[in-house]
RNA sequence: GGCCCCAUCGUCUAGCGGUUAGGACACCGGCCUCUCACGCCGGUAACGGGAGUUCGAUUCUCCCUGGGGUCACCA
Protein backbone atom coordinates (compact mmCIF):
# COMPACT_ATOMS: atom_id res chain seq x y z
CA UNK A 1 0.00 0.00 0.00
CA UNK A 2 1.24 3.22 -1.45
CA UNK A 3 0.60 6.72 -0.84
CA UNK A 4 -0.92 8.32 -3.68
CA UNK A 5 1.47 11.06 -5.40
CA UNK A 6 0.69 14.31 -4.81
CA UNK A 7 2.50 17.65 -6.18
CA UNK A 8 2.08 21.09 -6.93
CA UNK A 9 3.34 24.21 -8.77
CA UNK A 10 3.67 27.18 -6.29
CA UNK A 11 4.52 30.40 -8.47
CA UNK A 12 4.73 33.74 -7.20
CA UNK A 13 2.57 36.33 -9.03
CA UNK A 14 4.84 38.75 -9.46
CA UNK A 15 4.76 39.09 -13.41
CA UNK A 16 3.95 36.69 -15.78
CA UNK A 17 5.19 33.00 -15.88
CA UNK A 18 8.18 32.43 -17.78
CA UNK A 19 9.47 29.56 -19.46
CA UNK A 20 11.63 27.92 -16.50
CA UNK A 21 8.15 28.31 -14.32
CA UNK A 22 6.28 26.37 -17.42
CA UNK A 23 9.19 23.17 -17.27
CA UNK A 24 8.80 23.28 -13.30
CA UNK A 25 4.87 23.02 -13.53
CA UNK A 26 5.44 20.45 -16.54
CA UNK A 27 7.53 17.88 -14.99
CA UNK A 28 5.34 18.18 -11.61
CA UNK A 29 2.13 17.71 -13.95
CA UNK A 30 4.15 15.07 -15.54
CA UNK A 31 4.76 13.22 -12.69
CA UNK A 32 1.58 13.50 -11.33
CA UNK A 33 0.18 12.01 -14.77
CA UNK A 34 2.57 9.69 -14.90
CA UNK A 35 2.03 7.95 -11.06
CA UNK A 36 -1.61 8.29 -11.57
CA UNK A 37 -1.48 11.44 -8.63
CA UNK A 38 -2.56 14.63 -8.11
CA UNK A 39 -1.70 18.18 -9.26
CA UNK A 40 -2.44 21.10 -7.32
CA UNK A 41 -2.01 24.69 -8.31
CA UNK A 42 -0.77 27.29 -5.00
CA UNK A 43 -0.45 30.75 -5.86
CA UNK A 44 2.44 31.91 -3.38
CA UNK A 45 1.29 35.92 -2.55
CA UNK A 46 2.33 36.36 0.69
CA UNK A 47 4.63 39.23 -1.06
CA UNK A 48 1.56 41.68 -1.22
CA UNK A 49 3.45 44.36 -2.22
CA UNK A 50 4.84 42.77 -5.78
CA UNK A 51 1.67 40.47 -5.86
CA UNK A 52 -1.06 41.57 -8.71
CA UNK A 53 -4.16 39.75 -9.96
CA UNK A 54 -3.51 40.06 -13.11
CA UNK A 55 -0.11 38.35 -12.50
CA UNK A 56 -2.29 35.50 -11.18
CA UNK A 57 -4.39 35.63 -14.08
CA UNK A 58 -1.88 35.46 -16.81
CA UNK A 59 -0.31 31.95 -14.89
CA UNK A 60 -3.80 30.87 -15.26
CA UNK A 61 -4.42 31.36 -18.73
CA UNK A 62 -0.72 30.00 -19.31
CA UNK A 63 -1.63 26.98 -17.83
CA UNK A 64 -4.49 26.52 -19.55
CA UNK A 65 -3.23 27.30 -23.14
CA UNK A 66 -0.17 24.82 -22.33
CA UNK A 67 -3.26 22.04 -21.25
CA UNK A 68 -1.21 21.84 -17.72
CA UNK A 69 -4.38 21.24 -16.24
CA UNK A 70 -4.78 20.93 -12.27
CA UNK A 71 -6.86 18.80 -9.75
CA UNK A 72 -6.96 21.04 -7.09
CA UNK A 73 -6.84 25.17 -6.51
CA UNK A 74 -5.61 27.30 -7.62
CA UNK A 75 -5.57 28.04 -3.83
CA UNK A 76 -4.18 31.83 -2.69
CA UNK A 77 -2.02 31.92 0.39
CA UNK A 78 -3.38 34.92 1.96
CA UNK A 79 -6.56 33.03 1.94
CA UNK A 80 -5.03 30.66 4.51
CA UNK A 81 -3.47 33.00 6.77
CA UNK A 82 -5.46 31.22 10.18
CA UNK A 83 -3.51 28.31 9.33
CA UNK A 84 -0.27 29.88 9.41
CA UNK A 85 -0.77 31.95 12.63
CA UNK A 86 -1.48 28.96 14.59
CA UNK A 87 1.42 27.43 13.05
CA UNK A 88 3.31 30.72 14.54
CA UNK A 89 1.32 30.41 17.71
CA UNK A 90 2.69 26.86 18.23
CA UNK A 91 6.16 27.83 17.27
CA UNK A 92 6.38 30.37 19.63
CA UNK A 93 5.11 28.26 22.54
CA UNK A 94 7.07 25.71 21.92
CA UNK A 95 10.10 28.09 22.14
CA UNK A 96 11.04 26.89 18.35
CA UNK A 97 10.75 30.59 17.31
CA UNK A 98 11.25 33.96 18.57
CA UNK A 99 10.23 37.39 18.28
CA UNK A 100 12.82 39.80 17.14
CA UNK A 101 12.62 43.37 17.92
CA UNK A 102 15.90 44.89 15.82
CA UNK A 103 15.00 46.85 12.94
CA UNK A 104 15.34 46.12 9.42
CA UNK A 105 17.50 49.41 9.36
CA UNK A 106 19.85 48.11 12.20
CA UNK A 107 19.72 44.55 10.50
CA UNK A 108 20.78 46.48 7.30
CA UNK A 109 23.14 48.35 8.77
CA UNK A 110 24.81 45.09 10.18
CA UNK A 111 24.38 43.13 6.74
CA UNK A 112 26.59 45.87 4.95
CA UNK A 113 28.85 45.98 7.66
CA UNK A 114 29.39 42.47 7.86
CA UNK A 115 29.74 42.14 3.77
CA UNK A 116 32.66 44.69 4.37
CA UNK A 117 34.34 42.94 6.76
CA UNK A 118 33.80 39.79 3.89
CA UNK A 119 32.42 38.14 6.87
CA UNK A 120 29.22 36.14 6.44
CA UNK A 121 26.24 38.37 6.15
CA UNK A 122 23.70 36.34 9.18
CA UNK A 123 21.87 37.65 11.76
CA UNK A 124 23.50 37.96 15.30
CA UNK A 125 20.86 36.40 17.27
CA UNK A 126 20.80 39.56 19.70
CA UNK A 127 16.79 38.91 20.20
CA UNK A 128 17.38 35.34 20.54
CA UNK A 129 17.49 34.74 24.20
CA UNK A 130 15.81 37.94 25.23
CA UNK A 131 14.98 37.96 28.74
CA UNK A 132 11.69 40.66 28.65
CA UNK A 133 9.94 42.26 25.45
CA UNK A 134 10.45 45.90 24.97
CA UNK A 135 6.87 47.59 24.96
CA UNK A 136 4.80 48.66 21.92
CA UNK A 137 8.06 47.64 19.70
CA UNK A 138 7.22 46.42 16.84
CA UNK A 139 8.78 42.50 15.75
CA UNK A 140 9.03 39.78 13.49
CA UNK A 141 9.33 36.27 14.40
CA UNK A 142 12.43 34.24 13.73
CA UNK A 143 12.56 30.45 13.55
CA UNK A 144 15.52 29.33 15.90
CA UNK A 145 18.15 27.24 14.38
CA UNK A 146 19.98 24.66 16.10
CA UNK A 147 23.33 26.48 16.13
CA UNK A 148 25.58 23.14 15.51
CA UNK A 149 24.89 20.01 13.72
CA UNK A 150 23.84 19.36 9.90
CA UNK A 151 20.86 18.77 7.92
CA UNK A 152 20.51 16.25 5.27
CA UNK A 153 18.04 17.05 2.68
CA UNK A 154 17.18 14.21 0.39
CA UNK A 155 17.02 15.08 -3.15
CA UNK A 156 15.76 12.12 -5.76
CA UNK A 157 18.46 13.54 -8.30
CA UNK A 158 20.82 14.61 -6.65
CA UNK A 159 21.05 12.33 -3.55
CA UNK A 160 21.97 13.11 0.28
CA UNK A 161 23.00 16.43 0.16
CA UNK A 162 24.38 17.93 3.68
CA UNK A 163 24.72 21.59 5.66
CA UNK A 164 25.95 22.87 8.52
CA UNK A 165 23.22 24.09 10.51
CA UNK A 166 26.14 26.91 10.95
CA UNK A 167 25.45 28.25 7.59
CA UNK A 168 21.98 28.81 8.14
CA UNK A 169 20.50 31.71 10.44
CA UNK A 170 17.41 31.84 12.35
CA UNK A 171 14.98 33.27 9.55
CA UNK A 172 11.88 35.18 9.41
CA UNK A 173 8.15 33.52 9.49
CA UNK A 174 6.32 36.24 10.38
CA UNK A 175 6.91 40.25 9.49
CA UNK A 176 6.74 43.19 11.39
CA UNK A 177 3.24 43.35 9.50
CA UNK A 178 1.87 39.66 10.27
CA UNK A 179 2.35 38.37 6.90
CA UNK A 180 4.06 34.73 7.14
CA UNK A 181 7.46 34.65 4.84
CA UNK A 182 8.08 31.71 1.79
CA UNK A 183 10.10 29.28 3.53
CA UNK A 184 7.64 28.61 6.53
CA UNK A 185 4.47 28.86 4.62
CA UNK A 186 5.77 26.53 1.83
CA UNK A 187 5.93 24.14 4.16
CA UNK A 188 3.05 24.51 6.63
CA UNK A 189 1.05 24.10 2.70
CA UNK A 190 3.42 21.32 1.51
CA UNK A 191 2.25 19.30 4.54
CA UNK A 192 -1.32 20.14 5.01
CA UNK A 193 -1.98 19.38 1.36
CA UNK A 194 -0.21 16.48 2.10
CA UNK A 195 2.17 17.04 -1.05
CA UNK A 196 4.75 14.07 -1.55
CA UNK A 197 7.32 15.43 -3.70
CA UNK A 198 8.19 18.65 -3.79
CA UNK A 199 9.35 19.48 -7.17
CA UNK A 200 10.91 22.88 -8.32
CA UNK A 201 14.11 24.32 -9.35
CA UNK A 202 17.20 24.04 -8.32
CA UNK A 203 17.51 27.69 -7.50
CA UNK A 204 15.65 26.19 -3.99
CA UNK A 205 17.74 24.18 -3.08
CA UNK A 206 19.81 25.94 -1.11
CA UNK A 207 16.41 27.08 1.21
CA UNK A 208 15.74 23.16 1.66
CA UNK A 209 17.56 22.68 4.47
CA UNK A 210 16.00 25.87 6.58
CA UNK A 211 12.58 23.77 5.35
CA UNK A 212 13.56 20.68 6.28
CA UNK A 213 14.47 21.72 9.80
CA UNK A 214 10.83 23.49 10.02
CA UNK A 215 8.78 20.72 9.37
CA UNK A 216 10.63 18.66 11.92
CA UNK A 217 10.00 21.51 13.98
CA UNK A 218 6.27 21.64 13.47
CA UNK A 219 6.19 17.72 13.57
CA UNK A 220 5.22 17.40 9.75
CA UNK A 221 6.78 14.41 8.20
CA UNK A 222 9.31 15.86 5.17
CA UNK A 223 8.14 15.37 1.58
CA UNK A 224 10.49 13.58 -1.11
CA UNK A 225 12.19 16.58 -2.66
CA UNK A 226 13.21 16.86 -6.50
CA UNK A 227 15.50 19.91 -7.61
CA UNK A 228 15.18 20.18 -11.39
CA UNK A 229 18.19 22.43 -13.35
CA UNK A 230 17.64 25.19 -14.35
CA UNK A 231 17.29 26.98 -18.30
CA UNK A 232 20.14 28.99 -19.26
CA UNK A 233 20.15 31.96 -21.96
CA UNK A 234 22.82 31.35 -24.99
CA UNK A 235 24.97 33.12 -22.93
CA UNK A 236 25.08 30.90 -20.16
CA UNK A 237 22.95 33.23 -17.85
CA UNK A 238 19.59 32.04 -16.12
CA UNK A 239 17.22 32.66 -18.52
CA UNK A 240 15.39 36.26 -17.96
CA UNK A 241 13.75 38.91 -19.91
CA UNK A 242 17.37 39.81 -22.01
CA UNK A 243 16.90 36.94 -23.63
CA UNK A 244 13.65 38.13 -25.33
CA UNK A 245 10.55 36.49 -25.10
CA UNK A 246 9.98 34.92 -21.67
CA UNK A 247 6.34 35.62 -20.65
CA UNK A 248 4.40 32.16 -21.75
CA UNK A 249 1.89 34.07 -23.86
CA UNK A 250 3.94 35.64 -25.73
CA UNK A 251 5.12 32.32 -27.32
CA UNK A 252 1.21 31.88 -28.35
CA UNK A 253 0.94 35.25 -29.88
CA UNK A 254 3.97 34.07 -32.16
CA UNK A 255 2.18 31.29 -33.20
CA UNK A 256 3.98 28.33 -31.26
CA UNK A 257 1.68 25.25 -30.74
CA UNK A 258 1.62 24.56 -27.62
CA UNK A 259 2.35 20.86 -27.69
CA UNK A 260 5.20 21.98 -29.65
CA UNK A 261 6.64 24.51 -26.52
CA UNK A 262 5.64 21.56 -24.06
CA UNK A 263 7.82 18.78 -26.34
CA UNK A 264 10.66 21.37 -26.49
CA UNK A 265 10.34 22.04 -22.72
CA UNK A 266 10.27 18.60 -21.36
CA UNK A 267 13.42 17.43 -23.93
CA UNK A 268 14.84 20.42 -21.85
CA UNK A 269 16.33 18.13 -18.90
CA UNK A 270 14.72 15.20 -19.51
CA UNK A 271 14.90 12.17 -22.99
CA UNK A 272 13.31 8.72 -23.55
CA UNK A 273 16.53 7.19 -25.82
CA UNK A 274 16.73 8.90 -29.14
CA UNK A 275 13.43 10.23 -29.00
CA UNK A 276 12.52 13.64 -30.47
CA UNK A 277 8.96 13.76 -30.80
CA UNK A 278 6.43 12.66 -27.80
CA UNK A 279 2.55 13.13 -28.16
CA UNK A 280 1.26 13.68 -24.46
CA UNK A 281 0.63 10.09 -23.71
CA UNK A 282 3.58 8.97 -24.63
CA UNK A 283 5.33 11.72 -22.27
CA UNK A 284 3.02 10.14 -19.42
CA UNK A 285 3.66 7.05 -20.26
CA UNK A 286 7.55 7.38 -19.94
CA UNK A 287 8.26 9.79 -17.67
CA UNK A 288 10.32 9.30 -14.40
CA UNK A 289 13.20 10.63 -12.78
CA UNK A 290 15.85 8.54 -13.69
CA UNK A 291 15.43 10.11 -17.05
CA UNK A 292 16.10 13.53 -15.95
CA UNK A 293 19.09 15.18 -16.25
CA UNK A 294 20.51 17.75 -13.60
CA UNK A 295 22.59 20.05 -15.30
CA UNK A 296 21.67 23.09 -16.66
CA UNK A 297 19.76 23.54 -20.16
CA UNK A 298 20.19 26.38 -22.10
CA UNK A 299 17.52 27.16 -23.86
CA UNK A 300 17.60 27.09 -27.79
CA UNK A 301 15.26 28.47 -30.10
CA UNK A 302 16.20 26.97 -33.37
CA UNK A 303 15.18 23.67 -31.58
CA UNK A 304 12.04 24.70 -30.53
CA UNK A 305 11.30 26.25 -34.62
CA UNK A 306 12.07 23.07 -35.67
CA UNK A 307 9.47 21.32 -33.04
CA UNK A 308 6.95 23.36 -34.08
CA UNK A 309 7.71 23.25 -37.97
CA UNK A 310 7.25 19.37 -36.96
CA UNK A 311 3.90 20.20 -35.32
CA UNK A 312 2.65 22.28 -37.69
CA UNK A 313 3.18 19.64 -40.66
CA UNK A 314 1.05 17.19 -38.65
CA UNK A 315 -1.83 19.26 -36.48
CA UNK A 316 -5.28 19.27 -38.64
CA UNK A 317 -6.81 21.65 -40.57
CA UNK A 318 -9.02 22.68 -38.00
CA UNK A 319 -7.07 23.62 -35.95
CA UNK A 320 -4.55 25.11 -37.75
CA UNK A 321 -7.98 27.04 -39.35
CA UNK A 322 -8.77 28.34 -36.16
CA UNK A 323 -4.64 29.30 -34.50
CA UNK A 324 -4.04 31.39 -37.83
CA UNK A 325 -7.64 32.79 -37.95
CA UNK A 326 -6.39 34.52 -34.51
CA UNK A 327 -2.32 35.30 -35.67
CA UNK A 328 -4.39 36.67 -38.99
CA UNK A 329 -6.08 39.02 -36.77
CA UNK A 330 -3.35 40.16 -33.95
CA UNK A 331 -1.14 40.19 -37.33
CA UNK A 332 -3.64 42.90 -38.53
CA UNK A 333 -4.07 40.79 -41.94
CA UNK A 334 -7.58 40.90 -40.89
CA UNK A 335 -9.95 42.76 -39.03
CA UNK A 336 -11.46 41.36 -36.08
CA UNK A 337 -14.71 41.48 -37.91
CA UNK A 338 -13.74 39.96 -41.39
CA UNK A 339 -16.49 37.92 -41.91
CA UNK A 340 -14.57 35.24 -43.67
CA UNK A 341 -15.80 31.72 -43.57
CA UNK A 342 -13.53 28.65 -42.03
CA UNK A 343 -13.33 27.32 -45.37
CA UNK A 344 -11.86 30.62 -46.70
CA UNK A 345 -9.40 30.82 -43.86
CA UNK A 346 -7.85 27.24 -44.69
CA UNK A 347 -7.87 27.38 -48.10
CA UNK A 348 -3.68 28.82 -48.65
CA UNK A 349 -2.93 26.40 -45.57
CA UNK A 350 -1.96 23.52 -47.23
CA UNK A 351 0.71 24.87 -49.76
CA UNK A 352 2.21 27.37 -46.34
CA UNK A 353 2.10 25.17 -43.75
CA UNK A 354 5.34 23.21 -44.80
CA UNK A 355 7.07 26.64 -45.38
CA UNK A 356 6.28 28.16 -41.94
CA UNK A 357 7.63 27.43 -39.06
CA UNK A 358 5.28 29.38 -36.80
CA UNK A 359 1.65 30.22 -37.13
CA UNK A 360 2.48 33.65 -37.56
CA UNK A 361 4.66 33.22 -39.66
CA UNK A 362 2.21 31.43 -41.92
CA UNK A 363 -0.39 35.12 -41.59
CA UNK A 364 2.29 36.85 -42.76
CA UNK A 365 3.34 34.48 -45.68
CA UNK A 366 -1.03 34.72 -46.58
CA UNK A 367 -0.91 38.15 -46.75
CA UNK A 368 -1.07 38.01 -50.20
CA UNK A 369 -4.06 36.23 -50.18
CA UNK A 370 -6.27 37.79 -47.81
CA UNK A 371 -5.06 41.04 -48.87
CA UNK A 372 -7.43 42.59 -52.13
CA UNK A 373 -4.96 44.96 -52.80
CA UNK A 374 -1.15 44.32 -52.53
CA UNK A 375 1.68 46.26 -52.05
CA UNK A 376 4.65 45.45 -54.77
CA UNK A 377 8.34 45.20 -52.92
CA UNK A 378 10.07 48.12 -54.56
CA UNK A 379 13.10 45.84 -54.98
CA UNK A 380 11.12 42.99 -56.42
CA UNK A 381 9.34 45.04 -58.23
CA UNK A 382 12.42 47.27 -60.44
CA UNK A 383 13.97 44.02 -61.02
CA UNK A 384 11.22 41.22 -62.13
CA UNK A 385 8.23 43.75 -63.80
CA UNK A 386 10.63 44.88 -66.55
CA UNK A 387 9.53 46.19 -70.12
CA UNK A 388 10.87 42.93 -71.21
CA UNK A 389 8.86 40.83 -68.71
CA UNK A 390 5.71 42.59 -69.14
CA UNK A 391 4.99 41.47 -72.73
CA UNK A 392 4.70 37.84 -70.74
CA UNK A 393 2.42 38.86 -68.31
CA UNK A 394 0.22 40.23 -70.78
CA UNK A 395 0.58 37.26 -72.84
CA UNK A 396 -0.11 35.19 -70.11
CA UNK A 397 -3.49 37.23 -69.23
CA UNK A 398 -4.61 36.60 -72.39
CA UNK A 399 -3.64 33.03 -72.10
CA UNK A 400 -5.22 32.64 -69.07
CA UNK A 401 -8.75 34.57 -70.29
CA UNK A 402 -8.97 31.62 -72.83
CA UNK A 403 -8.61 28.90 -70.45
CA UNK A 404 -12.20 27.47 -69.54
CA UNK A 405 -10.34 25.53 -66.88
CA UNK A 406 -7.88 26.15 -64.28
CA UNK A 407 -6.30 23.23 -63.13
CA UNK A 408 -2.51 22.54 -62.44
CA UNK A 409 -2.06 20.72 -66.04
CA UNK A 410 -3.90 23.51 -67.96
CA UNK A 411 -1.37 26.49 -66.16
CA UNK A 412 1.86 24.13 -66.57
CA UNK A 413 0.92 24.01 -70.17
CA UNK A 414 -0.02 27.56 -70.56
CA UNK A 415 3.25 28.39 -68.88
CA UNK A 416 5.39 26.15 -70.89
CA UNK A 417 3.84 27.20 -74.35
CA UNK A 418 4.51 31.03 -73.59
CA UNK A 419 8.15 29.84 -72.38
CA UNK A 420 9.20 28.08 -75.53
CA UNK A 421 7.43 30.40 -77.65
CA UNK A 422 10.08 33.06 -76.26
CA UNK A 423 12.31 30.91 -75.37
CA UNK A 424 13.40 31.56 -72.12
CA UNK A 425 13.54 29.38 -69.05
CA UNK A 426 10.85 28.99 -66.91
CA UNK A 427 11.66 30.80 -64.36
CA UNK A 428 12.20 34.14 -66.55
CA UNK A 429 8.30 34.04 -66.28
CA UNK A 430 7.46 32.66 -63.05
CA UNK A 431 9.58 35.74 -61.07
CA UNK A 432 7.69 38.71 -62.59
CA UNK A 433 4.35 36.35 -62.07
CA UNK A 434 5.13 36.20 -58.54
CA UNK A 435 5.73 39.36 -58.03
CA UNK A 436 3.09 40.66 -59.94
CA UNK A 437 0.84 37.91 -57.69
CA UNK A 438 2.64 38.34 -54.55
CA UNK A 439 4.44 41.25 -54.42
CA UNK A 440 7.19 39.30 -53.49
CA UNK A 441 10.15 36.97 -55.22
CA UNK A 442 9.87 34.22 -52.65
CA UNK A 443 6.09 32.53 -52.52
CA UNK A 444 4.58 28.82 -52.93
CA UNK A 445 4.86 27.13 -56.26
CA UNK A 446 3.40 29.90 -58.66
CA UNK A 447 0.39 27.60 -59.77
CA UNK A 448 -0.42 26.97 -56.73
CA UNK A 449 -0.53 30.77 -56.06
CA UNK A 450 -2.48 31.18 -59.54
CA UNK A 451 -4.59 28.64 -58.17
CA UNK A 452 -5.31 29.79 -55.38
CA UNK A 453 -6.02 33.35 -56.00
CA UNK A 454 -8.27 31.97 -58.76
CA UNK A 455 -8.95 33.63 -61.97
CA UNK A 456 -10.35 36.97 -61.45
CA UNK A 457 -7.85 38.18 -58.98
CA UNK A 458 -5.06 36.87 -61.06
CA UNK A 459 -6.33 38.65 -63.96
CA UNK A 460 -6.46 41.84 -62.12
CA UNK A 461 -2.83 41.38 -60.12
CA UNK A 462 -1.46 40.96 -63.63
CA UNK A 463 -3.24 43.81 -65.01
CA UNK A 464 -1.82 45.95 -62.06
CA UNK A 465 1.63 44.96 -62.66
CA UNK A 466 1.56 45.78 -65.81
CA UNK A 467 0.83 49.05 -65.24
CA UNK A 468 3.90 49.42 -62.22
CA UNK A 469 6.40 51.90 -62.52
CA UNK A 470 8.86 51.99 -60.03
CA UNK A 471 8.65 54.99 -57.86
CA UNK A 472 11.97 55.88 -57.56
CA UNK A 473 13.72 54.83 -60.45
C1' G B 1 33.80 35.74 -0.79
C1' G B 2 31.13 31.40 2.28
C1' C B 3 27.91 27.37 1.30
C1' C B 4 25.48 24.22 -2.36
C1' C B 5 24.76 22.07 -7.27
C1' C B 6 26.65 20.83 -12.05
C1' A B 7 30.41 19.23 -16.24
C1' U B 8 29.87 14.17 -23.59
C1' C B 9 29.81 17.85 -30.40
C1' G B 10 28.18 25.34 -30.72
C1' U B 11 23.14 23.62 -28.32
C1' C B 12 19.65 19.51 -26.31
C1' U B 13 21.10 14.70 -25.22
C1' A B 14 22.16 8.73 -25.55
C1' G B 15 25.90 6.12 -22.89
C1' C B 16 25.15 3.46 -16.88
C1' G B 17 33.94 -0.34 -17.15
C1' G B 18 35.51 -2.87 -23.08
C1' U B 19 31.21 1.33 -28.53
C1' U B 20 34.44 3.02 -35.37
C1' A B 21 31.29 7.54 -28.59
C1' G B 22 24.84 7.19 -31.16
C1' G B 23 20.59 10.64 -32.21
C1' A B 24 18.36 15.65 -32.72
C1' C B 25 18.81 21.17 -33.68
C1' A B 26 22.16 24.42 -35.98
C1' C B 27 26.09 24.65 -39.63
C1' C B 28 28.59 23.06 -44.47
C1' G B 29 28.24 20.29 -49.22
C1' G B 30 25.05 17.69 -52.98
C1' C B 31 20.24 16.19 -55.12
C1' C B 32 15.27 18.09 -56.17
C1' U B 33 13.68 22.92 -58.38
C1' C B 34 9.75 28.48 -61.30
C1' U B 35 11.43 31.58 -56.19
C1' C B 36 11.28 30.48 -50.94
C1' A B 37 10.75 26.46 -48.25
C1' C B 38 9.88 21.02 -47.54
C1' G B 39 12.11 16.54 -48.53
C1' C B 40 16.26 13.21 -49.55
C1' C B 41 21.67 11.97 -49.45
C1' G B 42 26.43 13.11 -47.37
C1' G B 43 29.87 15.88 -44.08
C1' U B 44 32.33 18.90 -40.05
C1' A B 45 31.93 18.64 -34.75
C1' A B 46 32.38 16.30 -28.04
C1' C B 47 34.10 12.95 -23.40
C1' G B 48 37.57 20.41 -19.48
C1' G B 49 42.61 19.20 -16.88
C1' G B 50 45.44 16.18 -13.34
C1' A B 51 45.99 12.20 -10.00
C1' G B 52 44.25 7.52 -8.47
C1' U B 53 41.02 2.42 -8.62
C1' U B 54 41.15 -1.33 -12.53
C1' C B 55 43.78 -5.89 -17.22
C1' G B 56 40.88 -1.67 -19.16
C1' A B 57 38.11 4.30 -17.89
C1' U B 58 33.57 9.04 -21.09
C1' U B 59 31.69 5.81 -17.21
C1' C B 60 34.00 4.85 -10.21
C1' U B 61 37.01 8.18 -6.29
C1' C B 62 39.75 12.70 -5.14
C1' C B 63 41.83 17.45 -6.49
C1' C B 64 41.94 21.56 -9.86
C1' U B 65 39.51 24.46 -13.42
C1' G B 66 35.07 26.25 -15.39
C1' G B 67 29.75 27.29 -15.20
C1' G B 68 25.37 27.96 -12.30
C1' G B 69 22.58 28.79 -7.78
C1' U B 70 22.13 31.03 -3.02
C1' C B 71 23.34 34.13 1.04
C1' A B 72 16.26 39.80 2.09
C1' C B 73 10.83 41.70 6.87
C1' C B 74 11.38 38.19 -2.35
C1' A B 75 9.62 33.77 -3.58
Amino acid sequence: MTIPVKVRFAPSPTGYLHIGGVRTALFNWLFARSMGGKFVLRIEDTDVSRSTEESIQEIISAMKWLGLDWDEGPYRQMERRELYDRAVEKLLAEKKAYRCYCSAEMLDAKRKEALERKAKPKYDGTCRNLASAPDGTPFVVRFKVPAEGKVTVKDLLRGNVTFDNEELDDFIVQRTDGTPTYNFVVVVDDAEMEITHVIRGDDHLSNTPRQALMYDALGYPRPQFAHISMILGTDKARLSKRHGATSTLAYRDMGYLPDALINYLARLGWSHGDQEIFTRDEMVQFFNFDSVSVSAAVFNPEKLLWLNHQYIQNASLETLTTLLESLLIHEKVLPDNHGKTQEEIARPIPILKERSQTIKEMAEKADFYFREEIEIDEKAGKKFLTETAKPLLLELSSGLQDLNEITEATLEKLFKEIVEKADIKLGKLAQPVRVALTGNTASPGIYDVVLLLGKERTLKRLSDAIKFSPSNA
